[in-house]
DNA sequence: ATGCATGAGTA
DNA sequence: ACTCATGCATA
């Protein structure tokens, strides 16, 4: 409740005037599945708010025994880091992120505001470079049709606004300052490599072995502008839901054999170009769990990655941890799984619940009404996913009915408006 | 691998 | 207040 309110006040919880020591967490790659995280450090929350948040603390004991003995009893809530900035080396730099191409046939253009150009780069790679898009408007986002379950039901005729979704911050800071090979160490005996021996295409990945089945996707765009009238591939045209799915697969089975954590490599996109992302997102990369705009931005970049990183194979990496800037962030709520029920039940009858509809919900589920709204966005965000959770995702899926019925074809929402007053 | 959360940019 | 891109903290 008072984060809550904290929020919509104005600042949300203020830098905290605890530094936690910062023990350098270097990569563990190879460690499996385990992060690195989990620092102990000094209590320090401000305010009182002791409720609300459920859930134990204990429940990695066993991650903690074997860790090296000491119990990280971490019963604080929202942590300070270090509120130094020092992300200031990824300024600004923008470009590159026109790699990727407006969206399939009919969809909205993004449009990239470079707000400070500051230098483009001129790194020698392949990215930029916008198709002039099409349509100018009409269609709508999701509908990804691809793969095998297209069940993005968007039967209401109210998600009109999602035609916003254009650049966003697809800003890819090249901070001009490190050299380019931030991972790829050299010791192993090849270190000849430099900003120029990067390659704009992948000899065996793009153009390799693949086209293979499937071809249902219903809004796979392939009119490139120019005379590229054969293979809907490489990492600058707009690629197809195809492409994407069959690039992510490669890039998995590419960046385990060369034993980099799916952390080393959001490292390491880092460190080569400024763009560090976590674990999660190379994961969501990698599951195709990401909108379709959101992979198209980032395979150019992966893409590179493993370029570099197969060129240099086996190469530790070996960075520090760019500092988290300084942010407070709420504990993480536990929602209780006959709770979740309920909101899916809701969901499933109204996806975008008016404000009102939130309240009286939080209310009768006794959360707090950001919870609850938070909740509806982040389901309303998996479902644009592109790979839909519970789809039998099997590298053949071969036996493909797509003209079928869906294995989980959620019924779209027949009504919305709905109050439930129940206070 | 995912659930809940934050924030920028919009409408 | 929403969408989107992302990520910390979890399971």
């Amino acid at each position: 409740m008072l984060w809550g309110m904290a929020t919509a006040t104005s600042s949300p919880y203020l830098t905290s005037s605890r530094i936690l020591s910062g023990p350098v967490l270097h990569s563990d790659r190879r460690g499996g599945g385990m992060q690195p995280g989990s620092t102990a450090l000094s209590s320090g929350y401000r305010g009182d708010h002791s409720v609300k948040m459920v859930q134990s603390d204990f429940m990695q004991g066993a991650m903690v025994a074997s860790n090296g003995g000491h119990m990280l009893s971490h019963a604080h809530q929202w942590v300070t880091s270090l509120p130094h900035a020092a992300a200031a080396a990824a300024a600004a730099a923008v470009a590159a992120a026109e790699a990727v191409s407006p969206w399939p046939p009919g969809s909205q253009q993004q449009e990239v505001k470079r707000s400070a150009p500051r230098e483009e780069l001129h790194s020698g790679s392949a990215l930029h470079h916008r198709s002039p898009h099409l349509g100018p408007h009409q269609s709508h986002p999701g509908n990804w049709g691809a793969t095998s379950a297209t069940h993005i039901s968007i039967t209401e005729g109210q998600q009109q606004q999602q035609q916003q979704q254009q650049q966003q911050s697809l800003v890819y800071s090249q901070s001009g300052g490190f050299t380019v090979n931030g991972m790829l160490n050299s010791h192993t005996g090849q270190s000849l490599m430099h900003p120029g021996l990067v390659r704009r295409e992948s000899p065996e990945l793009d153009h390799g072995g693949h086209h293979h089945h499937h071809h249902h996707n219903n809004h796979a765009p392939h009119h490139q502008p120019h005379g590229v009238s054969h293979e809907p591939h490489s990492d600058e045209d707009t690629p197809t839901s195809d492409d994407l799915e069959h690039f992510a697969k490669q890039f998995k089975q590419r960046r385990i054999k060369l034993g980099f954590t799916q952390a080393d490599v959001g490292l390491a996109l880092g460190t080569l170009y400024g763009n560090v992302f976590s674990q999660t997102t190379i994961c969501r990369f990698e599951a195709l769990q990401l909108s379709f705009k959101n992979m198209c931005k980032l395979k150019p970049l992966l893409n590179k990655w493993l370029e570099e990183a197969d060129s240099t194979t086996g190469s530790p990496t070996s960075i520090d941890k760019i500092a988290t800037q300084g942010r407070k962030r709420k504990k993480r709520t536990s929602i209780e799984v006959s709770v979740k029920g309920a909101l899916e039940s809701h969901f499933l009858k109204c996806p975008k619940p008016s404000a009102q509809e939130i309240n009286s919900l939080a209310d009768t589920l006794q959360l707090e009404k950001e919870v609850v709204r938070v909740w509806f966005c982040n389901r309303r965000q998996k479902e644009k996913r592109m790979t839909p959770p519970g789809l039998p995702r099997t590298p053949e899926d071969a036996y493909s009915q797509v003209g079928g019925m869906g294995p989980d074809t959620p019924s779209p929402s027949i009504d919305c408006k709905r109050m439930y007053s129940d206070t």
